[in-house]
DNA sequence: CATGTATGAATGAATG
DNA sequence: CATTCATTCATACATG
């Protein structure tokens, strides 16, 4: 199903295989929001949300003033409030904050870390695992130069069998249920989900 | 976190040192050329579960069929036969499953509102009772309704008993709503941050 | 027009 | 079950 919060057709194809052709409907028309919005230069195209100069600073000084997470009704207070200045909807607000700490956390983590590689040129590994902060995982990263299927697949069928993927070593050497071939003998391609609904 | 996990090796922070199962580790390499050819989605990049197209699909096949909580042999018939189509773990479904059905309850509340706010208009006032939805508060906000000057309005402040402010319950609330009170002098298309702060 | 950057959107994985 | 964090995908926009 459409999952997520997409209210427009914008369906990714998570995996650019074959011929998706997103096809991104001309979506319903947004009941021209962008009119007028933002003074400054914004090209008020449809699909994703284009937050207006003014919706962004009244969110940044939200976020300034230290709210971080709103809840669900404070959400909903925002957008509405901002919605006078142009389209906008809660999940756009909800989106905003999460990426807004995300990102603040993200860079200060970065800026931590170069500190450290200015300093800790040598010892590379522990980079790792500061960012980890806590968990101390080890790292080794054999990377198996991946020189091989680099190129492309022909179907996105992901059996990327060599990882360094921890446990579960053997993707394909069981083919599918147990009980329930049993009852059906289905081709692979379909499992069936009668049966596992179960 | 209870009983339904316990058979996916999902400890809750097992021993705070070492985690034994997925042990996440991504690590991708620091620098490198992160880039790549990872444009076309679906990084082959292992450390989280990146469910096949095909997998999505069955698994939202059984939401749609009224699935909501598989228990644990579900879980385990399900995981079995999806690993058919690429490497997935027990947790992999449960978590999707999780996930699925919280964002679209999220998702169903915010077009709910999103609908509300387009049809009441004129009652501003009730949006925010439905959304409390049992605690029925007083909001009162009157706003301008999206229809007349932009210039400031008799800034009307509504009771809210925040009652469940987590962790915002920052003391900033506070003296922003205090503060904006005697000076209310936004000569801007001023909407009244502080109300919706809350 | 290609490349890099900022950021909206989505979702896997947890945690309480 | 809700809420949050981290990571990644996708797109808008700037630059050369």
């Amino acid at each position: 199903m459409d999952e997520g919060m997409s209210d427009f057709g914008l369906k990714l194809s998570p995996t650019k295989g074959g011929p998706p052709s997103p096809a991104p409907a001309p979506a319903p028309a947004p009941a021209g929001a962008g009119a007028g919005a933002g003074g400054a230069g914004a090209g008020a195209k449809c699909g994703r949300w284009n937050p207006t100069n003014e919706q962004v600073k009244v969110l940044t000084d939200l976020f300034r003033s230290g709210l971080r997470t709103p809840t669900t009704d404070q959400i909903q207070n925002i957008s509405s409030q901002l919605s006078f200045y142009g389209k906008i909807e809660s999940k756009n607000v909800f989106y905003w904050f999460q990426n807004h700490k995300a990102r603040e956390r993200q860079k200060r983590r970065r800026v931590y870390v170069e500190n450290l590689d200015q300093n800790d040129h040598h010892f590379n590994v522990s980079k790792q695992q500061v960012l980890e902060s806590g968990r101390v995982i080890e790292t080794l990263q054999l990377f198996p130069v991946n020189s091989l299927t680099f190129s492309d697949q022909p179907e996105k069928v992901r059996a990327y069998t060599n990882d360094e993927c921890k446990e579960n070593a053997s993707p394909f050497m069981y083919t599918c249920a147990t009980e329930m071939e049993n009852h059906y003998q289905h081709r692979h391609p379909s499992l069936d989900l009668r049966l596992s609904f179960m």
